[in-house]
DNA sequence: GTCTATAAAGGGATAGAC
DNA sequence: GTCTATCCCTTTATAGAC
């Protein structure tokens, strides 16, 4: 599971990263068979073949392992987009892959996902998908949206504020996809391409000149509400 | 707390009722002290002065207090937006009511929603926030906002998503105020203002003849997404 | 019957030997 | 780096007191 992402991170390093892995597959493995609760720091060990202070040598938790299961997707998502971006061409295409090639890489986890998700009832849990310790990860969430529009032609102000309003689609989308049981969640997938089609018709409509006073009131919105910080442009 | 509520519900026809709204009163300021997990039924039925078997009578479990809880915030809020609706003339005065009065019903229970988050991620629990459990509940709460925008002269269309689509937005709110550690939630209080705002904007382009093909778009994108039931007058 | 005290089990986390 | 041993807290089960 996280061979391609660590294989690419760090290039055979050391027979210790090669167990490192092994400890976060075999928690991801176990996550997935029997739940997120149900699996315990033992049983990673056991699965793992070592022993439970050897675990813990690793990672000070199981909630570390939930966090480097949080990089890893990130990091396979800014991989996979990245890819996908250099062969896509135009903007609908660019934005399908980025959100298609999220769902790819959690399309076996939704069990876990839902086990997750309460975490972001938290403020203040380092699994908080809103909370400031999750900041870093959210700003490179976003970072990929920001890379699925580069080199288009946009107004500043659309420029500024579309990364994070495509990054709110997305954690809409897999809020959905957290609920969808249609089969190789079909629906999702559809949705996805939908959601697509409604952002370039948004884009198109957004990006008028006649919109200006509107989009400069969405900016002040999400500033106020320290949902965006003050932009490059902002500061000069 | 539930006073308002119950009274006007049930005009005092028993004491049976009483002792129930005595139950949801003590479990609530319970919650509110020292959280949801850490409040046991034991605590509960000794607060309300009953033996435990007693509070198992009125309530099958601190699941079912916690669902009155739901149901007591559905009801307020639509007697509160209603009676607000009837002074408030303008769709800016009636988008405000609708959303302020439910951080009104919320203000003190910012710590107890934040617990009860979890079920979001839980398809078939009853708490659930999106599962089908909470069906009814969802519809009413959803039609807080039908009531809102009724009057306005607005395309077949747009009435028709745009229930769903404030709904949603009040869902984002909540999201916010979860998080919101300003002085009496005034980032919450600003934020719904602002949004609203920007919802009046939207609605006035969003109304333009020119945008019918995009609205056409949204409808099918929340029917597809089985998001929004066919319409009475996409089945006639 | 209901409550409470205590024991047993399970599991997270750490220390120190090797 | 990995092991064993141990600690400590939480939950669950049980048994005896009221």
């Amino acid at each position: 599971m996280f061979k391609d992402a660590a294989a690419r991170a760090i290039p055979q390093r050391q027979a210790s990263e090669e167990t490192r892995r092994q400890i976060l597959d075999t928690a991801l493995a176990l996550f997935r068979e029997r739940g997120l609760d149900a699996t315990t720091m033992r049983d990673i060990a056991a699965g793992a073949g070592l022993a439970l202070g050897a675990a813990y040598y690793y990672f000070k938790g199981k909630e570390a392992i939930v966090g480097a299961y949080y990089a890893y997707v990130q990091e396979e998502h800014r991989v996979r987009a990245r890819a996908a971006f250099e062969q896509a061409g135009t903007l609908r295409d660019r934005l399908r892959a980025a959100l298609h090639t999220k769902i790819d890489i959690m399309k076996n986890d939704q069990k876990l996902l839902r086990a997750l998700f309460r975490f972001g009832g938290d403020p203040d849990h380092p699994l908080s998908w809103f909370g400031p310790a999750s900041r870093e990860q959210r700003r490179l969430s976003v970072e990929v949206f920001e890379e699925a529009i580069a080199g288009e032609k946009l107004p500043d102000d659309v420029l500024e504020v579309a990364p994070l309003l495509l990054w709110t689609l997305h954690m809409g989308i897999l809020l959905y996809f957290l609920y969808d049981n249609s089969p190789a969640y079909r629906r999702t997938r559809k949705l996805i391409d939908a959601a697509v089609d409604f952002v370039i018709d948004a884009k198109r409509v957004a990006t008028l000149p006649l919109m200006r006073p509107v989009r400069r009131r969405v900016l002040n919105i999400l500033r106020d509400a320290k949902l965006l910080g003050e932009s490059e442009s902002a500061r000069a």
